[in-house]
DNA sequence: CATGAATGAGACTTCATTCAT
DNA sequence: TATGAATGAAGTCTCATTCAT
């Protein structure tokens, strides 16, 4: 409040660009497009740009960080808590979700540009990408010693896929493979945990034969 | 046949100029390396590219198709036969996992480089990625009119989660994050199969509480 | 005197924005700096630079020209006096070197960014730069008229090769190509006027046939 | 010979390129010029000036050492024959100013550019630059062994001076401060090494008072 | 006087693609 | 087929200068 009566500018002109960046980014791609394009949309001169950021590098970095953090810190704050395994990946896949539902441009860059881009900035990023993973085998290691999860698939693996359903959903909405809607990102969340901790076959199978064909 | 009598050279400068595109891409990536680079690690002139291909963008995609190809067949292979959907799936999983044991260069670029490209390659290819996983939900679809799957997981979905982890596992082994060689590649066709079907949870699980902590 | 009772600023602005630029150009090269470089190293805000100076070229010009007045007039000054023209040159000669040796970092500016830039600054400010070699010509073509120098050396090429000397040796302390220090400044005083009044053959040589090998 | 019948290219597109670059060099100097002026001076497309050279200052380096290399080749070849010093130094202040006449435009360019270009250009070619002193000072410290020349001047001191003298002649030519044509070209050579040699002094001189005011 | 955010023209460099041989 | 010189559009980044406060 203090802040406001007198230092706060009356538009963070660094905050502009960050938020015009990822629509940027999200339209149009990193690689494709163009500095300009983001000054542009952030209706400030292309040299404010370089003013904030030193590169255009820096600012999917700074866009990358700004959000992984908060992600990284959930999941910090999931595994703290005394939950059932299932209701912390819950939560987990929650948090993910709603960042899409709340920002999907930002999501779908973080996505498509950095946590997949093998060469470039995945791999500039790999420690807190890591970081992520190891927080849900953290979880699922714990399930295991506590006896609620099977031991014969390791926690890292099993974080991997656990993480790989949910970024691909999420990738099925940005390529408009799974319809979208509040109702469709509440039931995901659950239709993940469902699918990962469940599994998808009936526990009162039928004692199938081969598939019917 | 009549080709190889006369014809057929010593070396074939496109298969030549392809394979050394999987690996210049593979380790620079395709936005970063130049089609120089191509030329060279293939040993042929510059111009050469051009003769073969009409541009850098065809190169890739000709890798993908080719491959692409090879994996809806497989898909579709094992969607006729009459198998539990488990071993179907297995049959899928195992596809992909070889065909990263076999060429992991040309795997990565089709991952990295297209399927997850939601910008560029991911969506001039859109239509035989949908087709993969069409034919993932169709077998998840059958199991569940045999009553063998979970009704409540939509085929579409599993689909994606099943596809999801598989490809994540495969980013796994590319990052480094996940152990790699012969026994890991066996081990992974097994988990990725045991998890999504059999699920997470103990089926045989304590009345358990919340994570003990 | 007036102006100290109440309005002199504890620093002086201006000059200590000067200063900051002889130390910026000399260390950096006037191309290779920012004004913002002179800004930080003044210790004012970037615009304050532009309070006192019109652009980034008036700075350099006002360092050469407050320094090249205070040259003319001392050539002046020693033309005037009644001395034998080798002591004129010599008290040219020696004005020069102590400049250099009050403040290397302004003469380096002025010889490598002024009297030298042909296509720039030097072009710009030729007439104070030809004044000072008419003033040295003035000296030696007084000294033919007197009998004491040789008159098949025109006064014109006689100043350009003694002002050239002299330059050179600033230079070669520049590039760290002569020892520096006292004692060498005030050698190179005497060298000087040696070489260029007395010659480098000595007087008595003897009767010289090809150089020994 | 045998070269022309076949692969000599029709024009040597990189030394038109370089030929064109020194003419752009000294007409705008180099910091002021563009790559496209360049291109455009040569005929040639802007991107084959990157084809042929790496960067803008490879340009200017490739013309400074070529030209270099000769002019050390001639101080050593000079240095190695049994003449008179003072006709050594002659055949050296010769071979410039005839480097000049030859190509004033590219002598130019070395010398505003390069040879005084304390920060940029001159610091990377300090070396080669150094060893043209050094060549020099090498002949008069064998001249003052032999007794021809005077021992208070040290031979690196007397090396700068005469370079300097040198250069400073051709400065004066640049900055037209002084008349060009072939006569002064000829007369300079000769009125250089008389001024160092002799000395401006007349040998001869009355017992001189102060001059005359 | 003083500040530093804001502006935008301009330069270098890259590199996909073409083309003459 | 095969070569690699030649083309030129396009993009990132720099930085002198302006201006509102």
């Amino acid at each position: 409040m203090a802040r406001a009566i007198r230092s706060e500018p009356a538009v963070d002109k660094r905050r502009l660009i960050l938020d015009a960046a990822v629509r940027v980014f999200a339209s149009q791609g990193f690689h494709t497009c163009r500095v300009s394009d983001i000054a542009d949309e952030a209706g400030v001169a292309y040299g404010l740009v370089y003013h904030y950021f030193k590169s255009k590098d820096e600012i999917l970095d700074t866009l990358f960080l700004e959000r992984w953090d908060i992600l990284l810190r959930a999941i910090g704050d999931v595994d703290a808590q005394a939950l059932p395994p299932r209701e912390k990946l819950y939560a987990i896949a929650s948090f993910i979700v709603d960042s899409y539902r709340h920002d999907p441009d930002l999501m779908k860059v973080i996505i498509v540009e950095v946590t997949r881009a093998a060469n470039t900035f995945g791999r500039t990023h790999l420690a807190p990408i890591r970081e992520a993973y190891v927080g849900i085998a953290a979880i699922v290691e714990r399930a295991q010693k506590d006896g609620l999860f099977r031991t014969d698939v390791t926690p890292d693996f099993a974080a991997m896929a656990f993480y790989g359903a949910v970024e691909q959903v999420l990738t099925g909405w940005i390529f408009a493979l799974l319809p979208t809607g509040e109702r469709e990102y509440e039931q995901a969340k659950t239709l993940i945990v469902e699918t990962m901790c469940g599994g998808l076959e009936r526990v009162d199978a039928p004692p199938a034969a081969g598939s019917s064909d």
